[in-house]
DNA sequence: GATGAATGAGCCTTCATTCAT
DNA sequence: TATGAATGAAGGCTCATTCAT
């Protein structure tokens, strides 16, 4: 329920948000105050409330500009002609990103969405779609390198493009809490995982379980 | 800060923090207010403040509780002579406890821990120790490993072991926001991994940078 | 409703009391908690009310230990032949009790109870008639004085009494808070004011009022 | 602490001081409620906490309300040119304002001050800050009349001035607890001791100290 | 009589939201 | 549109009092 017309405000809107950013990657959705973002950003309540319905609205807007910027990451993949050499620069965005101040900031917002997607369903939503595009961008790479014979065709592209996914998403999770980490790392396991999957090497099959 | 004698009252805190777990489970930390806390346990608000200081602390309390869980999952590993397939146990282990429907409760609590730690520096410490124990667990089976030839020397065994963590994190994630979850999956990419570690596999050097 | 007999307990009762008049004498009345009165006693919740009937009991029975105190204080000017000597010897034991470590406790409470006696009817009564009998006492030596012309008949024993007890409770507050104090201040004071009752002075008549 | 803009608020703040004096003086600090002074103000608490940081700064403003009151009674005595005279205005005026429904209600505050002044540090200081002005001022004039010979030079000023206002403080007390209360009785006794001072008189040595 | 864990009404305070200017 | 003082529901917590042992 925005009472301004949303052609004249997107400036607004964005000034806000980014004042929202930075207190809710400080302090987090529940610590943070209607107070701060107004100190934060030099606006008034009755500004903010002119733009955003609630705080709540406001969360969800935050979420909505995160799932934006995790998508432009993804995108850029699609140049490489070599399959796997694709997803290792999908991965190598998403570490540098890691890497930065900003994305930094931004994934601290993340983490908090991650939380709370387990009871809004507009956030959750906003998460799991956030997911879901880089987990299809990669089993599609996988498939394309099937096709090239460059991975053995009993994986499952979708299943295995989604553990990637999670060991990234652990990555991210370790880094935001300031433990070790070294890009290189995730490479080389990445690495390992792709090499392992080479249609060369003996045939995967359903893991081997070892009786306890 | 407990009002009450220490000795006397741990199966009440124990009921305090089931209830709480119930709570927080469901609702999240800061959607959970104390008096929701009271409805679930049937305790008077007087009797939670005789036994916890704040509610701050009782979700300090709730970390530990999660912590000490975590810490009984990765001590079974011990036993198995191999050390791969001890890795491979601790796997799956993990996995069971995020299929069991007390597990999955307890996880949920501890993905609001994880939001948590950015700003809660004991609930950080927690959860960073959380990982190391795991992480210490993995990299010296990975060590034994190396010194039965099953894996190769270049290895970094902490840096691997966080990178394991890593991968399971991500997937109790997906787990929690209801994502197809496959036990085997995860195990397949583990046995991949430790396949790929093989010293019979061309040497693992330095992560193949491709220049952007 | 104490509900013990009133028989055996007058110890433990005045083992209360003077733990409470510790802790209302440091913290007044409203911030000392019963829990404050139990842990500086000794004993245990249900023990005090078993003793005195609420906090509101205990407060009104620590005012009637206070006007207990002062009537004994007053009852030793009886002794001396000369009244205005008598006066002075009040004044002197009031000052002595003053200056004493357990006097100025006590009067902590005391000015609580003065607060305190603006809203309670009960401690009002406590406190009106801890003042009446100075007041009588020293009237009744101020007519034994007039009828042996020491003092000018003009003077209004009752009222003048007033006047003496008014100095010395302005003197105990500001004793109470710390002001410098010297007895002898008082005392010289009070020889001016008999020495001015003299009949030998000229007539006291209404106070001379000139005009602004 | 309080939220909003200083310059605006003035005619707010006062408005919440004069309900919470109401309250004050009828039920005490600590059994005057938030809600109390909600109602009497038929403000909201919002408002009041954003004028106010807390309860005890609401108690704190109130004490120096009743200081700037009482320094304005002070400062009329500063025109007369008798000095004994000056002291007797002084006197007139605080026992007029004593006889006042708005003074009485003004002190009823002032005596839970002088009692919160024991455990409160700021209060002290207020409430002691408040009696060292008449103190000085008497003192002066005390001095004024040593000049000009009206008063013995054997008499310590300050210190006598401090008795002065010990018999004012002790009736403005029993006023309170609605004792008979004749300004009269307290000119007179004034007058008396005046006289007393004179250097017409025997001088006035130490204290005549009876052995006991 | 004594104990002390438990009770629960009620207090102080916060903060998302509104609305007159 | 923007402002910011005001609102008031609701939250965390305390503490006088009770009662089973």
């Amino acid at each position: 329920m925005p009472k301004v017309k949303p052609e004249t405000s997107a400036a607004r809107r964005d000034e806000i948000l980014e004042a929202a950013e930075i207190c809710f990657a400080r302090e987090g959705f529940h610590q943070t105050t209607i107070q701060h973002v107004i100190r934060q950003s030099g606006l008034s309540a009755g500004c903010i409330y002119g733009h955003f319905a609630s705080k709540d609205d406001l969360i969800r807007a935050m979420g909505e500009r995160r799932h934006a910027r995790d998508a432009a990451l993804i995108s850029l993949g699609d140049a490489t002609p070599d399959p796997l050499s694709a997803i290792r620069a999908i991965a190598r965005s998403f570490l540098e990103d890691l890497a930065s101040e900003d994305g930094l900031r931004m994934r601290r917002v993340g983490l908090q969405l991650w939380a709370e997607a387990l009871r809004s369903e507009a956030i959750h939503a906003q998460v799991t779609s956030g997911i879901h595009k880089p987990i299809a961008v990669i089993a599609q790479l996988l498939r394309r390198a099937q096709r090239l014979d460059l991975v053995n065709e009993a994986v499952d592209p979708e299943r295995f493009a989604r553990v990637i996914v999670s060991m990234f998403q652990g990555l991210a999770l370790q880094r935001l809490w300031g433990e070790p980490f070294d890009p290189a790392d995730a490479l080389q396991a990445l690495d390992v995982l792709i090499e392992g999957l080479s249609p060369r090497r003996s045939p995967i099959g359903p893991p081997r379980v070892e009786q306890a």
